[in-house]
RNA sequence: GGCGUCGUACCCAAGUGGCUUAAGGGGGCAGUUUGCAAAACUGUUAUUCGCCGGUUCGAAUCCGGCCGACGCCUCCA
């Protein structure tokens, strides 16, 4: 029952091996901070963390990179719109990516690196390339690949370059180079790229993007590293590049597994920003999604299909949080015997199974709620023994560390919605229930609801 | 034009040769419970897996054709 994950390179399911024994080195593309994330973004991310979290609960020590663009045509172009230095842009988006991620629930990485701090090295690696002659100048000053020159350009994307068709943006293409298809290593100054200059032995300029991931990921995980993720559309040629960039600077093969999380649709296709058809943290916030929410629809579809992010299915998933967040406060108040170790209902296994199926969390998450919808009947009914409730236990803690799906922080409740109670209770031992259904009412208009249970009053955010 | 993915109930979504006359969730309907609700619980909701044909003792699962959706082919998670 090995973990089993799929390989974009050999486009099969392969048995994971890690280079070292339990230690994993993992790369996820991260963002270019020229504006908000949005939520098709974050299911890569999400994607990625849930990757990391079911590698770490199988006990392996996990050494996560995420970079940070903050160095590309689209960062310069934003800032010098918005007439601004470029760092003062990229700091700011930085930081709301970060407190998106943290929002979330998503794992922070064990290192961010910023592009910007890394082109000394990008240019030692452009410069080997120049020496190998796997590249070549141009009279701008720029640093192109000959992809002619890596016999295994294309291994990844699956792509015969030969056979393609000349595509509107590759005859849009403004710079010179000896093959439409060669991709820049290095970009030689434009007066658009103002004081964003860097100085290398051919001329001055900047990095081109793919460079900047080869280097970051090898100066961090090593020449040759576990996994690499980003989103489907990454494969090309963003990872093709770097796969040339790094194994013809290096005479080593950069990546043993590569993973790709599909596209989150909306209504009309792929959800993207130039498109305008997306939703950014915030706005979801204002539809009044929680972050669990979020997690759940996201989760809830297998990484590599394609998901449908739809207001409709808030619902659903509000719904699964809600029952879930249930059971734990169920389990929690039956006082489970934690000093009873860590035994695991024979459930775990089937669970297991199917995350270490390269992930397959719709077979899970239906596995669990099978398990949970009769643990839960068997502790209400009282034929749940305190061995079985400490189980029980254990392994909603064990799939909460995956999914992070329970509501641990319901907010305190308000002191007017408090007061509201009283005096319900108080309406309610007098049996008015006109009165008790206005107050009810009443509170779930700022937002929370009222349950009546022979416990008495029960509140709930709405 | 090249490459690739997908099509399972009202919706989402597993299953990829017999354990399946198809998990799980949402919704609907009926019932238990409740002052009424809510929540919970019980029952029910696909003899069928886009369509047509083939292979097989046996197919949602394999093969072929067709139809449809989507993605990539140097902005993109």
């Amino acid at each position: 029952m090995e973990l089993r994950l799929y390989n974009t390179f050999s486009r099969k399911k392969e048995n994971f091996k890690p280079i070292k024994d339990n230690q994993v080195g993992l790369y996820t593309c991260g963002p270019t901070v020229y504006d908000f994330s949005h939520i098709g973004n974050f299911r890569t991310f999400i994607f990625e963390d849930l990757l990391k979290r079911w590698l770490v609960h199988l006990g392996y020590k996990v050494n996560h990179i995420m970079n940070i663009t903050d160095l590309d045509d689209k960062t310069i172009k934003k800032a010098k719109e918005e007439g601004v230095d470029l760092k003062e842009l990229t700091d700011r988006y930085t930081s709301h990516f970060m407190e998106d991620l943290k929002w979330l629930k998503i794992l922070p990485a064990d290192n961010y690196p910023r592009a910007t701090e890394y082109i000394d090295r990008m240019i030692d690696m452009i410069q080997t390339l120049l020496d190998k002659n796997y590249a070549y100048k141009e009279n701008d000053g720029s640093v192109y690949f000959n992809i002619s020159s890596f016999k295994k350009y294309g291994n990844l994307a699956k792509l015969d370059l030969k056979g393609q068709k000349r595509t509107k943006r590759i005859n849009d293409d403004e710079y010179d180079k000896d093959s439409p298809q060669d991709f820049a290593l290095w970009k030689g100054w434009k007066e658009a790229d103002g004081d964003n200059v860097w100085k290398a032995p051919w001329g001055k300029g900047r990095p081109g993007w793919h460079v900047e991931c080869s280097v970051m990921s090898i100066d961090t995980l090593g020449e040759n590293f576990d996994i690499h993720c980003g989103g489907v559309d990454n494969i090309f040629p963003h990872h093709e590049n770097e796969i040339a960039q790094s194994e013809c600077s290096t005479g080593k093969p950069f990546v043993n597994y590569w993973l790709h999380s599909e596209f989150l649709m909306v209504d009309g296709g792929k959800m993207s920003k130039s498109l305008g058809n997306y939703y950014k943290i915030e706005d979801l916030k204002n539809m009044n999604f929680s972050a669990e929410s979020i997690r759940y629809q996201l989760l809830s579809g297998h990484y590599r299909t394609k998901i449908l992010f739809s207001f409709n299915k808030k619902h659903e998933s509000d719904k699964i949080i809600r029952r879930l967040t249930d059971f734990y406060l169920l389990l929690y108040e039956n006082k489970p015997i934690k000093s009873l170790g860590k035994s695991l209902p024979g459930t775990y296994l089937e669970f297991k199974k199917a995350m270490n199926d390269d992930l397959n969390t719709p077979r899970a998450l239906g596995i669990f709620f099978d398990w949970m919808k009769t643990e839960s009947k068997k502790i209400k009914d009282n034929l749940s023994n305190t061995e079985e409730i400490s189980s029980a236990w254990n392994f909603l803690k064990v799939f909460n560390s995956i999914f992070d799906f329970i509501e641990l922080n319901r907010q305190e409740v308000p002191e007017n919605i408090a007061a509201m109670l009283e005096i319900r209770k108080e309406a309610r031992r007098n049996k008015d229930w006109a009165y008790s259904d206005q107050i009810r009412e009443s509170i779930f208009n700022e937002g929370w609801l009222v349950e009546d249970t022979p416990d008495g009053q029960k509140l709930k955010k709405a």
